[in-house]
DNA sequence: GAGCTTGATAAGAATCATTCTTAGATGATA
DNA sequence: TATCATCTAAGAATGATTCTTATCAAGCTC
């Protein structure tokens, strides 16, 4: 594993940072903390939820990662940060990642006095198993 | 009040919901469950989480509100439901109506076997308040 | 390398939004 | 008005997340 990748990142490297940070290279699925906590418990049984969610706290400031506010229920993480959008079913929730770039312009006078910082789209469907 | 305008609902109209529906009516604010139930509980001291949690979850369903996932602390609901997109601010998770129809298609390429149901764009910024 | 300081870890308690449960009350309809 | 399905209220239960506390480890300074 690629230790020296992650030295960018400006924070503490412990086995359990890293065992999550390669759990996450990479990966596709959007996972929960959770899935992250059961993914990683594999290796290091005494894993707690708490450094899961600290990890994943300064990997989020880092802006390591995307926290994703698509599923009410929980938090979901992206580790892909290159700017893209999602398809999300909406039966199963499974999100699939869309790397298409929309010409997507707010209008200066809809702005309301906003700073704008950025944008995110979502389209909403059922995913072929669901169907 | 109205209520012959909520007879189409097809809900019982029992006082704690018209009470709802009406603090809902033409409501820009976005509200929570729990906004809705200290204004709500005003006028009606009796007034449960639960019937509020209840009433929200009917209106969800015969599409008369829009649930959203903006706001991963909380549950935020839209009285509006025609089609529309959001301006948030980072900083105090305020919404902003953008009412403004975006010519988005995803490409026939990137559906992945999904059936396409909506879309939903958020644009991030800072607002007036917090800069 | 020893000692120090800062930050990380583990475990469980605490919190908070939401959902569930239950018993009793009420609206809708005929 | 009688019937029945649904709603209400209160609080318990749930579940994700955050907080607390006591250790422990990393990385710096000397």
């Amino acid at each position: 594993m690629p230790v020296q990748k992650y030295r960018s990142l400006q924070i503490k490297l412990t086995p359990q940072r890293l065992a999550i940070l390669s759990y996450l290279n990479g990966n596709k699925t959007h996972p929960s903390a959770e899935d992250i906590y059961k993914a990683v418990q594999k290796q290091y049984p005494t894993m707690s939820f708490a450094t899961v969610y600290n990890t994943l706290e300064a990997l989020r400031d880092k802006g390591n990662i995307r926290e994703l506010k698509i599923d009410p229920a929980k938090k979901r993480y992206d580790p892909d940060n290159t700017p893209h959008h999602h398809l999300i079913c909406v039966k199963c929730n499974c999100i699939v990642d869309i790397h298409e770039d929309f010409d997507l312009n707010l209008p200066g006078k809809l702005t309301r006095g906003f700073d704008l910082i950025g944008k995110s789209i979502e389209f909403y469907g059922i995913c072929r198993k669901c169907k």
